[in-house]
DNA sequence: GTCTATATCCAGATAGAC
DNA sequence: GTCTATCTGGATATAGAC
C-alpha cells in the first residue's frame, strides 16, 4: 500500500522545526528550564544542526524575537490599515491581538513574557520594535486629533491598551477559558469610555475623601 | 580602638538576610540564572545555612512567595480601609502599589513577574492570594451598587487594574523615569473615566465602520 | 546551627565522521 | 549540512568537622 507510505511527513525546512519547537517550549516551560536535549527531540533534529543554524540556545531566542517583531509589526499594520482613525486603529489592534491569542498563544506569549522570563537584561523588548513604535505613532495622532486625553506617552499607552494586555495575560496564564474575542466589545467599551457607569464618578469621591499627601 | 570594632553589622536574621538577598537577585536577573552560590555571597551565609533553612532554592522561592503575598495583602487592606465606597477603595489600593512599586521595586517585580519568569506550572500565583481575593470582592460589591459597569470577572478587574499594572510592569521595566505617583491622577482617571475626551466616542465608530464578522 | 570540602549530575558546547 | 560521541564547566546538593 504505497499510497499510505508517508512515514516522514516534515515538508517544513529545518531551521523552520527547530524554531517552531523552541518557540513553543519557551512559552510553556521558560527559556532556562528548556534544555537544547529537548529541543533536539521535540523538532527531530540533531545538537549539532542546531549549533550550526543558530549557534546554540540564545541565539534561538534572538532569531525567535526577530520573528516574533516582524509578527507583532504585522498585527499593527493590518490594524492601522482598517481605518484612518487612531480611535478605531487601536480598536483593531486589540481586536487582531485577541485573536492572535487564540490562536498562535505562544507568539503572543513570548512577545509578552519573554524578557522578564529568562533573558539577561540589554536585550531587545517589545518596546523597541517596529509594531509597537508605530501604536506610539497611532496613539499621538488620536492625540493631535483631540480623541485621546492628551497624557504623556506611556499614561496614554497603558490607558489605551492595559486593559486588553491584562486580558491576555491572565487568558496566558490559563485563568480565562472563554476565548478573548468573545470579551472584545466590553474591554473596548470599558478601556475608551471607562471602567464606571458614569463618567466623573472617581473624581466626586476624589474630591469628597481628602486624600493625605 | 574597641569603640570602633564593628566587624559584624548583621543585626538581621540569618533567615532574613537569605531571603532579602534572593528577592533582588531573583527579582533583578530571574531565578533560573541566580545560583545559589550569588544568593550564599550576598547573603553573607554558607550554602550549608541556606540548605538549613531552606531546603535549596526552591524553598526559598516558595517561602519568598509567601512572604510578598502577605505583604500584597497588606496592601489591599489598606486601601479598603481607606473608604467604603469601591470605587475609592480601588484608587487607593492603585495608589498604593504606585507608592511601593517606587519604594519596594523587588517585591512587586516578584509579585508580578516570577510565576512566567521560571517557577514551573502548578505554582500558586498571585491570583491565588488573599489579597486579589479581596480585590474581586470590591470588584464585585461595586458592580452590586452599579459604580461599575456589570462585567465578567476578569473583564471587570482589567479594565479597572489594566492600566495601572502597565504602568508598573513599564516602570519595572525601566521604561518610564518618572515615579509613578506623579502619574496616578491620570491612571486614575483614564481608567474611571475612559481613555477618549468624549464617552461614546469609540462606538459611533464601530456603527460606522462596519466590522467583518 | 553554621561552616568547608566534596560528590554528583547535567546542560551547553565542540570535534570530527559521514 | 547533518549527525554521534565526547569534553568541560558549573550548579545543586550532601557529608561531616566544628
Amino acid at each position: 500500500m504505497p499510497y499510505l507510505k508517508k512515514p516522514n511527513p516534515t515538508p517544513e525546512p529545518i531551521d523552520c522545526r527547530i524554531l517552531t519547537a523552541a518557540l513553543e517550549l519557551f512559552a510553556k516551560n521558560g527559556f532556562h528550564t528548556v534544555s537544547i536535549h529537548q529541543i533536539q527531540v521535540q523538532a527531530s533534529v540533531s545538537i549539532g544542526s542546531i549549533y550550526n543554524h543558530f549557534g546554540g540556545k540564545e541565539g534561538i531566542a534572538k532569531a525567535l524575537f526577530d520573528h516574533v517583531a516582524i509578527e507583532f509589526d504585522e498585527v499593527v499594520q493590518d490594524g492601522m490599515a482598517m481605518s484612518e482613525k487612531p480611535v478605531a486603529q487601536c480598536a483593531e489592534i486589540i481586536r487582531l491581538l485577541f485573536t492572535y491569542t487564540d490562536s498562535h498563544p505562544y507568539i503572543i506569549s513570548y512577545i509578552l513574557n519573554m524578557r522578564h522570563a529568562d533573558l539577561l537584561a540589554n536585550q531587545p523588548s517589545i518596546y523597541d520594535t517596529s509594531g509597537f513604535i508605530k501604536i506610539s505613532e497611532i496613539i499621538k495622532e488620536g492625540q493631535a486629533r483631540g480623541e485621546f486625553l492628551p497624557l504623556n506617552d506611556s499614561v496614554a499607552f497603558s490607558s489605551i491598551f492595559g486593559s486588553a494586555l491584562r486580558m491576555i495575560q491572565m487568558r496566558l496564564d490559563g485563568l480565562i477559558e472563554q476565548p478573548l474575542v468573545e470579551t472584545l466589545d466590553d474591554i473596548l467599551m470599558s478601556t475608551f469610555d471607562g471602567a464606571c457607569t458614569e463618567k466623573g464618578l472617581f473624581m466626586s469621591h476624589a474630591l469628597n475623601s481628602e486624600r493625605v499627601a
